[in-house]
DNA sequence: TAAGGGAATTCATCTGATGAATTCTTAAGT
DNA sequence: ACTTAAGAATTCATCAGATGAATTCCCTTA
């Protein structure tokens, strides 16, 4: 096994920084310590101070030393590298774009791409009649939707989602809204097979409303008292 | 004039990054080069190309050099530092998150500080009839509630966003906003009076979702043809 | 002209030195 | 005892310069 260097020490500590094996306002250990104890030297470590120090992990104090600034309960006045940020990106990113992409998608699809969109509403049907999970199936026809406009550049930006849209899901665990999806997928399919490309937009809208809803609401209550 | 350092010259170099002066793709200055113009010593330089290299603004390469990997026009995709966010993070949050406050200063809100609100609603009410710039004036009724609400966590988030805020009127001058925005405030102002918080929030989103509409249609035409 | 093999370039890491800011310790004075 | 002030120790800031590794450049040779 070769010696840990730069890289991967960054990753390390930024981990353990964001799972608080170091609370906020507590000191990280000094640059020679963490130097002698992965055996590296101190203009690396110092790289890796100074890497944290610009993403807002941490402060490096002259004199003092380096103590974390990073609070899970203040990710949301941050704004930065924060969950609010994340939540915000994902659902609210979603219900902003999506109808766009769902309308973009009544205009441009090919016959093949609505078969499947429409497939895919009718999988979901089924599988929410025998009350198994749809997760992986409602993923999907989204998926397929932005596939069908034919934009790559719409693509690759929800493909940059995806990791997260697999988090978001445990907020989506409401009784129902399985449901109320596949209703939502079935009228959506629908509409863009008649290249309704008007209600497409607004039908995707009010699927993904409560989605935002639901997961803003518990936020703000959080972060307000 | 002290020697530039550290951190002087990160916001230099990021600055000019930002400012596409080096652009996506191309090559910065060598390590030693950049020490040698700036009269410091590599290592320094070293911390600061790892600081960027951390945020995601360039790419460190062994034997070939660093290059830039920020681009205005990926930005969208990025999702980091990109003029969507900022767009996203102002009218959304403005939206998501001020009938929260909305709701919170009718329950809160001291005698003096429902006057100040209620006469706020009323000074831009004859502003708008004069046909004067109300501006400055719906600024000032938002950050009142904000005020009123007594949560200092709220009016430093609030406050973090005064820049943007500023750089955001420019999207809402539609014939009739104005009339429209006057008579929203009244109306909010009464259900804080009232201490009417659920019709104070539900007022408060109904106030702000036009400005969150108009930008996003603007910008999802835009960047999705 | 094409291929191969150094030479030059550039980042990666290390060693070790000096200085600056802060904190800790200790001793003197009240 | 308590305070204060000086010095020691700690810790970051920056520097100089060395060696090694990855890449590119360029010249020689077939």
């Amino acid at each position: 096994m070769s010696k840990i260097q730069y890289h991967e020490l960054l990753e390390v500590i930024e981990t353990q920084i964001k799972n608080e094996e170091w609370k906020y306002g507590s000191r990280l250990p000094t640059m020679s310590e963490l130097a002698a104890k992965h055996q590296v030297a101190n203009s690396t470590i110092r790289e890796v101070y100074r890497a944290l120090e610009s993403k807002g992990y941490v402060a490096i104090q002259q004199g003092r030393g380096t103590i974390v600034t990073f609070d899970r309960s203040m990710e949301f006045t941050t704004m930065n590298h924060s969950s609010f940020m994340e939540l915000l990106k994902i659902t609210e990113f979603r219900t902003i774009i999506e109808p766009s992409f769902a309308a973009l998608a009544a205009r441009e699809a090919f016959k093949n791409e609505i078969d499947l969109i429409t497939e895919s509403a009718e999988i979901m049907r089924v599988m929410a009649e025998k009350n198994q999970v749809t997760t992986s199936e409602d993923l999907r026809f989204h998926r397929l939707i932005v596939e069908a406009t034919h934009n790559e550049y719409a693509l690759r930006v929800y493909d940059n989602l995806q990791e997260e849209l697999n988090r978001m899901r445990a907020y989506t665990k409401k009784p129902g809204m399985r449901e109320r999806a596949v209703h939502y997928h079935q009228m959506i399919a629908n509409a863009i097979a008649n290249r309704d490309s008007q209600n497409a937009k607004m039908l995707m809208e009010a699927h993904l409303q409560p989605n935002s809803e639901i997961a803003m609401y518990e936020l703000t209550e959080k972060a307000f008292k």
